[in-house]
DNA sequence: CTGTATCCCCGAGGATACTG
DNA sequence: CAGTATCCTCGGGGATACAG
């Protein structure tokens, strides 16, 4: 079993990665689909979108419920775990807003929640 | 300028990278020195804890006073922004506590704070 | 709509040795 | 003590095309 030395470093090593903490926060605003998350993050590849999605998956942050009907509909959630991030992922968030508004940078539409 | 979809997006481009968030987490605890900050993080590289802090200084998180003395001292410690990222890396800090109690995962010393 | 499958590149990060 | 300097690897991440 892989140890660390400091909680932080755990944490960094299961939600680090480019996209992981913007697909979480967008998912703490509630439910998302697939293609819901691909217009809120422009920026991410398809790839990088479901790689990340399947690590979350995987390491218990996100649950990923694939509805029955005539077209493919799948939702992603937080997880009981995932829910815990809130605190870190809002307060990330506050950051960044603050960190705007003193570098003067602007966000592209889509405009977040 | 360069610009993002999300305050998160925002953050992680500042705050990533494998080591940023964990350098941050000590600092949050105290002033520290070069060698100290070593030793509290044995996983990482001379290279990768000099760049770090290099870019974190570049970016306003951390500042850097070298002390004039018979023996090299320099000291780290948060700015005001860097401060401002306290919540943030506490939440984190306490998620991955978490975390390790759920996972059975444990720390090796030494011991952080 | 919700993804796979490939191919590929670049740079983050590591190892090691050396220095004022 | 507090770093530089080099060299090198590896895989994170991007682009594109295709599929059920």
């Amino acid at each position: 079993m892989k140890r660390y030395h400091c909680a932080v470093e755990l944490a960094v090593d299961v939600i680090g990665g480019k996209w992981k903490p913007v697909i979480l926060s967008h998912l703490k605003e509630g439910v998302h689909r697939y293609g819901e998350l691909r217009r809120r993050m422009p920026g991410v590849s398809e790839k990088m979108l479901t790689q990340h999605l399947r690590e979350l998956e995987a390491d218990g942050l996100v649950r990923r419920d694939s509805l029955q009907g005539r077209v493919p509909h799948v939702e992603y959630r937080l997880t009981e775990d995932g829910e815990r991030l809130r605190p870190a992922l809002q307060a990330l968030y506050d950051w960044g807003v603050q960190r705007a508004a003193g570098t003067g940078i602007t966000f592209e539409p889509s405009p977040i929640h």
